[in-house]
RNA sequence: GCCCUCGUAGUUUAGCUUGGACAGAACGUCGGUUUCCUAAACCGAAUAUCCCAGGUUCAAAUCCUGGCGAGGGCACCA
């Protein structure tokens, strides 16, 4: 099937004939939106250049228009106010469509292969799952399967901090708090991170002792090879393996899952740190209050100190070795193990310690481009990294890039139902710490249960328990991962459990309900999608239809070059609605003849586009709703 | 104090990268549509000082400067 963008290419023709110098610059003389002249595209370029000279425009507009009367997807253009307007060949595009309408519409070559590392989740194994984090694995996933889609070669990985003083604190709290170590009919990571977490944080504000009993642990964790270590590496692992569950449910896969631990292990702190220093990208500092620390000189100014004046690694530095790793600037490598399989059916691969480590295992490094994606709290650290390793590798400019996105906020009624009332202002941050949060199990299992009780009420097919209960969860995930991507990722989402369980139209709800009674249609139809000849008459509806189906993989493209995942939710949107609006005009089924045949293809094309686009957002396609 | 992000109908928002013809939706409100493939739908109406003030331009929601408001960041924490 077709991977070309035939409309990106009919953008560099249109470029060519006008004397634009490409199909970029073009979209930058184009304007859709017209709400007056009814045309499908206007060309501003002749406004343009021309400032305020009227006869200037309008010989300018008038020589575009004519020299793009043959094309073969315009049907005819018009000089209105200097505008040149346009309107498609409906029955052109119809006939270059016919035939390049896999199932897989919409996949392009446009990434040629090239390999991307994208980490995402990266949780601290000591709690679950909550609303926020979502944020985080959605647009992570989603940013994943648009890329793959568009063409490159993907990697995802999850990586975890099995190291930090949030691990410690559980087990602060089972080994020397007598918490016990798990509970009858709970899920462990929802325990740990709503008990024992929660519990040990409130009682080191009254027992101080307890505070070097988190650091004995930290400094036994970090040391490995003892009993601490070994029940801590136990816990993490089943916490993990827990919300990897939840992650699952919500159809978030991953490649590769490496721990923090395995960087100290392998040592690669100590060789990015002798390469750092032989690069000269690191100073240490022999005056001053940072004396004995070697520091990173940041753009900005700031020295960030890498290694405290104890010879210990900060944070910072760590991840300045991971990053290196990742392209392939670091001298070394983990050894890697398959953990299990994913419900997906992929392989997901770990990093480990052991002796007996698989050694015919995937490249996971040395990628040309690395996606990380962490709110944008950790902006700051994220510039030292990308400026260190782009001043490491000498000239030549490393593509890593931190994908920042605002956070989830709890809105007071909800914070104020959680039993916090400080959130005046109207938003609450979210704290695991201290119990300022919504887990995401418990609220798909909210939405679920409301969903299920609104489809039984719906729905006038006889289905079976297990059908409804399918379609409710597969309606309340698309709904969580649907709002989590719909929105510009630097505008903070205020979460409001209320509103969020109101099921509004346009949502999620909205695009599944579309693609089911897509799916209805063809099955109620039960013939073999035919070529169609395009009808003289079309309406508007199926127009735009038509039109948008022959844009989609330019709209991919454009998606996975700016790695904007609004425009797909846009157009997923507005193309649902395009679709309803030609279902509530012409009939399919009952049509006759060649009619019909168009009809029956339109619907079953639109299905391929709509299905294609929605899966991008992690929204299921259904059969019936 | 310094730095970053955001500010568009009552609410949630698109458009800002690349300036162009009355700022597009959705929810909510009001009114209409079911002898037809799913009415979780469709059609229509009302609702916007595009935070404010300057500037650049033939043209500014869009670019620039300054303010105001909201959030976040500036650890020998992770």
């Amino acid at each position: 099937m077709s991977k070309k963008n035939t409309f990106g290419e009919f953008l560099s023709e249109i470029a060519s004939r006008i004397g634009v110098n490409s199909s970029e610059e073009l979209r930058s003389l184009i304007k859709t939106q017209d709400y007056k002249y009814n045309c499908d595209f206007s060309i501003t370029k002749a406004l343009r250049e021309n400032k305020a000279d009227k006869d200037a425009i309008k010989k300018s507009a008038e020589s575009i228009s004519s020299s793009l009367k043959d094309l073969e997807f315009i049907e005819k253009t018009e000089v209105v106010n200097g505008y040149v307007n346009c309107w498609y060949n409906y029955k052109a595009i119809m006939n270059r469509l016919v035939g390049s309408m896999g199932e897989d519409y919409g996949s392009t070559d446009y990434g040629a292969k090239k390999r991307v590392l994208i980490e995402h989740t990266s949780v601290n194994p000591n709690k679950a799952i909550h609303i926020g984090h979502t944020r985080n694995s959605s647009i992570g996933d989603s940013l994943s399967r648009l890329l793959r889609l568009a063409g490159y070669d993907v990697i995802v990985t999850n990586y975890i901090d099995d190291t930090g003083a949030q691990v410690a604190d559980n087990v602060v709290g089972i080994k020397f708090m007598g918490l016990p170590p798990r509970k009858e009919g709970v899920k462990i990571d929802h325990y740990l991170g709503d008990e024992v977490y929660i519990t040990v944080n409130d009682a080191y504000a009254k027992d101080s002792s307890l505070m070097s009993k988190r650091s004995l642990v930290l400094k036994a964790i970090e040391a490995g090879d003892n009993d601490i270590a070994l029940e801590a590496k136990e816990m993490v692992d089943e916490v993990l393996r827990a919300q990897l569950d939840t992650m699952s449910r919500l159809g978030v896969f991953y490649d590769l899952v490496n721990y923090e631990s395995h960087i100290l292990a392998y040592k690669f702190w100590e060789i990015a740190f002798e390469q750092l220093k032989k690069a000269g990208v690191i100073d240490l500092e022999s005056e001053g209050e940072k004396k004995g620390c070697w520091v990173f000189q940041a753009s900005n100014g700031d020295k960030k100190i890498l290694t405290r004046s104890d010879g210990t690694v900060v944070y910072a530095g760590k991840d300045i070795a991971y990053a290196m790793w990742k392209h392939g600037l670091l001298n070394g490598d983990f050894r890697y193990k398959e953990w299990f399989t994913q419900k997906n059916g992929e392989e997901l691969w770990a990093t480990t310690l052991d002796k007996e480590s698989e050694t015919n295992h995937p490249m996971f490094n040395h990628v040309q481009r690395s996606i990380s994606v962490i709110d944008i709290r950790q902006s700051y650290e994220q510039n030292v990294v990308k400026e260190a390793i782009n001043k490491l590798s000498g000239g030549e400019t490393v593509d890593y890039m931190h994908y920042d996105y605002a956070v989830v906020a709890l809105s007071s009624n909800t914070a104020k139902k959680l039993g916090f009332n400080g959130a005046d202002k109207g938003v609450m941050q979210m704290s695991g710490r201290k119990g300022v949060y919504i887990n995401a199990d418990d609220f798909i299992d909210k939405l679920k249960g409301v969903i299920l009780e609104e489809t039984k009420k719906k729905n006038t097919n006889d289905l079976s328990e297990e059908e409804y209960e399918k379609i409710a969860e597969d309606i309340a995930v698309s709904t969580l991962r649907y709002e989590m991507v719909r929105t510009d990722p630097k505008k903070t989402i205020v979460f409001d459990v209320d509103e969020a369980i109101k099921l509004e139209s346009k949502g999620a709800i909205y695009i599944d309900y579309t693609l089911s009674r897509m799916a209805g249609i063809l099955r109620n139809a039960a013939e073999d999608i035919q070529s169609p000849e395009c009808p003289d008459d079309l309406d508007e509806s199926e127009k735009k239809l038509l039109f948008n189906i022959f844009r989609f993989q330019d709209i991919v493209e454009s998606a996975a070059k700016s790695l904007d995942l609004t425009i797909i939710s846009n157009f997923v949107s507005e193309f649902a609605s395009d679709f309803n609006a030609f279902y509530a005009k012409n009939q399919v089924i009952k049509a006759e003849g060649k009619r019909k045949t168009f009809r029956l293809w339109l619907v079953d094309s639109s299905r391929k586009v709509l299905k294609n686009a929605a899966s991008i957002l992690g929204v299921l396609p259904l059969e019936r709703m």
